[in-house]
DNA sequence: GCTCATATTGAGAATGAGTATCAATACCAG
DNA sequence: CTGGTATTGATACTCATTCTCAATATGAGC
């Protein structure tokens, strides 16, 4: 999704809750942006120095509320931040047991059917409304097992 | 599997690492094996109240260390714990994005199976060494959607 | 552009789950 | 029983995240 399109979806999602697209918010959404990977809060403050901690905790907070950005927790120390599936589309994640890094990857929309068709039963068994899944895999990145 | 069979495995993943299978550790193994789906910290201390919060944490490392114990972060503020799978058998969790409750669920084997290649070929392309994979079901638990 | 009312910002204080400390206690070997 | 080590538990501490609140920016109406 381009740049300006990203926009105006997170644009319509802080509309929707009565907030306003600041500059701020927009550079913490564009750090997200160029990243291929969720991004810790120390690595937004390191790529864009105008901005304080206080404000971005708060902005994801805010972005996450009304559904532009996702929170992950991996076990490491830090929560990760990334663009909400509505907008980076559906991926899943490579987790680093080691060091705590995270990568994307997809899979096959054949793999995701059998998937959806088969946690869809399993939601409907136990009452539960699904709203999605996550799947991450675990192990170690490329550099913590050499 | 029966609680004498539980209780050599705890001690045998324990004894790899010079580690006791003390009364302390029985009890935090006993209150996981008791419930059927991941509990917090204060969880277990209600179970049993001859347990102190410093020791259950410390133990409840140490039992993660060696194997014996994972930890689930869901994002809610409280970590959960429960047997590993190595134990417990290999499962997945049902996490209540309102409430923070997490039940367990398991998919049938060609689901796994399907799954695993996909995710086996994922982890080859990326030089990334799996150790295995996490699969959660994202939405509202009964009394939530109620 | 100006003014008011409201939303947002940012620096620092506060919160709280989880971890470290350390003296007291439990356990094991001889 | 005795000495040496491992574990416990009360408490102090850490540090990521959230809260506070005065200062600043924004948007609406004129």
């Amino acid at each position: 999704m381009a740049e300006a399109e990203v926009d105006d979806q997170v644009t319509a999602l802080l509309g929707n809750a009565d907030q306003r697209y600041t500059t701020g918010r927009r550079r913490v959404v564009a750090a997200l942006q160029g990243s291929d990977r969720p991004l810790t809060l120390t690595q937004i403050l390191e790529s864009d120095s105008s901005l304080s901690q206080s404000s971005v905790y708060r902005n994801l907070t805010i972005l996450e509320e009304v559904g532009a950005v996702t929170r992950i927790v991996t076990g490491d120390d830090y929560a990760r931040f990334e663009l909400a599936e509505l907008i980076a589309g559906h991926h899943h994640h490579l987790i680093c047991t080691s060091c705590g890094d995270v990568a994307d990857f997809s899979l096959d929309e054949t793999v995701e059917s059998t998937l959806d068709a088969a946690l869809h039963e399993v939601a409907a068994a136990a009452g539960f409304t699904a709203t999605g899944h996550r799947l991450d895999l675990l192990g170690l990145c490329r550099s913590c097992s050499a």
